[in-house]
DNA sequence: ATGTTTCCGAACATAGTGTTCGGTTTGCTT
DNA sequence: AAGCAAACCGAACACTATGTTCGGAAACAT
């Protein structure tokens, strides 16, 4: 079977770029990073490059597809009676945890806005769901739940950024229970309230 | 006085091409807009474009200016009896109502990432101040202030972006209201719980 | 009219992107 | 060990956008 080793060799050659990338993000930034430098610090010829990602931006979204699906197993991993968002964020933060170095450059402030974006469309999908399907929909209040999901997530990713570029040493459940010391009140305020 | 009337020309010039650019940014985005498109479309020399602004960034740098000197006159302008982060958020959505197309332009999905990061810095210092000043410091919790800030401001920008976005029809009220229920509980159980 | 300030735009140097293609290396196969 | 195909290399090229320079035109004041 040629084929396997030979794919290795592609998978090599991926992982070196991606690992390049992330090494000069850190550095200086997505804007800032040039293919140039890219394959320079990765000792990949350009023509093998483009035969590998579109562009740039390519390379870096690639960096997301192999976090996430380990992100889906790890969230199918918990028991199903607890599938809530504050489980979603502990997941979340743990996963960044193990993936520190990668999560920093992919999400925090040197990476764009890009993944984050991403990201936060991601999320923001499993919170509809947990927001629809465990919670009873809210009664009187008149927040759309458009909304609720808006800022369930940004307060997640918020504190997650913040959490990576500051180099904080709190742990993944430090930093989730501060979460949801912040959120969830008002969120119970208005799920429950009638 | 010759230098008034000039002066004139030259602020006629400057607006132009700030005008032409938040209707390329709304139109394509910031990054997909070029210096050309810009000067095109406000019709001015490439060589004046650069005797103004240094670049795409600080033309677009340079609307917020104007907006944040206003917006600070009017935080100034109100009851200082009242000065709270609920009333900063109030005078923020009002603001953005009426200018809403060039806050869509700066701070909006379409906008980048650049603008939205000044504001937040400019809103955290704000902030900052109004926690630590009007309310009396958090007791036992142990969620560090700063964690407090991110949180509060990004709740805000999040709301902020959506409702642009979205040319969602709530009023400033409106959104102030949405937020103020959704952040406040977290914020009061934090600040005064002992 | 005359002078000054501002604007114009063509030409240029620079830098990065993405493609092409002949040649080389790698490593499996027999 | 020889052969062979997949993968890689990198120089050359076309292209796009940036930012600068400078001589001349236009706008405006006195």
């Amino acid at each position: 079977m040629a084929k396997k080793i030979i794919d290795r060799r592609i998978q090599r050659t991926r992982q070196l770029l991606q690992e390049s990338l992330v090494a000069l993000i850190l550095e200086k930034g997505f804007e800032a990073v040039t293919v140039q430098d890219i394959i320079d610090r990765a000792n990949v010829g350009r023509s093998t490059f483009y035969s590998h990602f579109q562009d740039k931006e390519d390379l870096f979204l690639s960096g997301f597809e192999h976090l996430r699906i380990q992100f889906e197993e790890q969230l199918l991993g918990q028991p199903p009676t607890e599938v809530n968002p504050w489980t979603l964020s502990l997941v979340m933060f743990k996963h960044a945890q193990d993936y520190r170095r990668v999560y920093k450059a992919l999400v925090g402030e040197r990476g764009g806005h890009t993944m984050l974006a991403n990201v936060q469309k991601f999320l923001m999908t499993h919170v509809n769901e947990h927001l629809k399907t465990q919670l009873p929909i809210k009664k009187k209040s008149k927040i759309p739940s458009e909304i609720l999901t808006v800022y369930v997530v940004n307060s997640l990713t918020a504190l997650l950024t913040w959490w990576l570029d500051n180099d904080s040493p709190y742990s993944a459940e430090q930093m989730n229970d501060f979460y949801r010391q912040l959120v969830e009140p008002g969120v119970e305020a208005i799920v429950l309230a009638g």
